[in-house]
DNA sequence: AATATAAAAGACTTATTTATCCTTTATATC
DNA sequence: GATATAAAGGATAAATAAGTCTTTTATATT
C-alpha cells in the first residue's frame, strides 16, 4: 500500500518531531541511522520534505533537519502527498478501476472500513498529535535497541 | 499490498469459477478481455496457475482453461503464493522489520485487525465457497457492463 | 494427413521503485 | 579568510514489477 520511501518519511518526520524537544536538529545520517534507513535513500527524501515545507533545514555545522511549529500542523497524508504525489488510498483492493459502496468486489466491505479509518487518522491528527499518541501509547517507529517480541 | 498480478490472477481464478457451469472452458483471451487485463499478461499468469494446480487447462481447439474439482479447494491464498512466492500479509505496514502485537508501529491496531480479517477470509473460504459468495452477495469481479456509481 | 486453435515456453522491452555516488552551495567556527 | 560540516542538486545504477512478442507443442476437427 505505502512505497518505502512514503514508509521512510513518516517514521522520519514523526521520529525528527518526537526528538524535538532534546536535540533541536538532526542530520541526515542521524536519522538514518536511527531508523535503519540507507542514508543516502533518506537524504533524497527530506530533501521532498523541506520542498513541500514538511521539514525545515539548516545548512552547514551545527545544521541539520527540524520541526518548525508550522511544520507540526501538518499531518501524514501531506507527507504521503509529498513523496508520492498521489493519495494512495483511493482505488480497489481487488484492481478494478473504482472503489465505491454501490459497486463493491469481493472484499470491499473489510476493506474500505480500515480505509476509511487510517485515512481518518492520517488526516485529522497533526504531526504534533500524532507525535505525542506515539509518546502516549509507547509504540514504537523503529526497533532499535528493543528486546523484540514476536 | 498485493501486485498487479496477483489482483489479476484471483479475480481471474474467481471468475473462471463462477463461469464454471456455463461453459466448461474459457481461452486466455477471453478471460482477459472479460476482466480488462491485458491478454499477454493475464496469459502469463495463468501459466503460472496451471503449474501450481491452482486452475487446469487443455490445449487445442476447444481447449482452454477450467476448474478441476480438486482446483475448487484451493483458497486466495493458495492464489498468492503462487503468483508472488510469498506472502503479502506479514510485515509492518509502517516498515518495521517486525510487526507484533508486542512491539507494535503507531498504526499496528487499526492494521492488526484488518490484516487478521482478511487473511482469515483467505484462508478460510475454498475457492468454491468464495465464488459462491460472490454469486450470493452481487459483488463484482469486473465493471465491464455496469452503470458505475460513483 | 492437413488445418486451425489454444496453451506453453522463452526472450525481450518498458516502467517504476529503490538506492548510490559525486559535486555544489551555504554557514558556523577557528 | 581557511576549514569543516551538512544539506541541495543531479546523474546514474540496480532491482523489481509490468507488459509484449515470437516460436513451439498439443489436440480437436475436416
Ligand atoms: S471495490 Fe474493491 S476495495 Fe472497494
Ligand atoms: S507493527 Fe506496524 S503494522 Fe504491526
Amino acid at each position: 500500500m505505502l512505497t518505502n520511501a512514503s514508509k521512510y518519511a513518516i517514521r522520519a518526520v514523526l521520529h525528527l518531531t518526537k526528538k524535538m524537544d532534546e536535540a533541536t536538529k538532526m542530520s541526515g545520517k542521524e536519522i538514518g541511522s536511527d531508523l535503519d534507513i540507507p542514508e543516502a535513500f533518506i537524504a533524497k527524501i527530506l530533501q521532498k520534505l523541506v520542498k513541500a515545507n514538511i521539514i525545515s533545514s539548516h545548512k552547514g555545522p551545527k545544521g541539520g533537519f527540524y520541526m518548525s511549529k508550522e511544520n507540526l500542523n501538518n499531518n501524514i497524508n501531506d507527507i504521503i502527498w509529498a513523496v508520492e504525489g498521489r493519495d494512495i488510498f483511493e482505488g480497489c483492493f481487488m484492481g478494478l478501476p473504482v472503489c465505491s459502496d454501490e459497486n463493491p468486489c469481493p472484499v470491499h466491505h473489510i476493506v474500505a472500513p480500515f480505509k476509511e479509518k487510517l485515512y481518518m487518522k492520517f488526516n485529522d491528527l497533526t504531526i504534533k498529535d500524532f507525535a505525542d499518541e506515539i509518546k502516549d501509547n509507547g509504540t514504537h517507529l523503529t526497533i532499535k535497541g528493543i528486546n523484540v517480541k514476536i
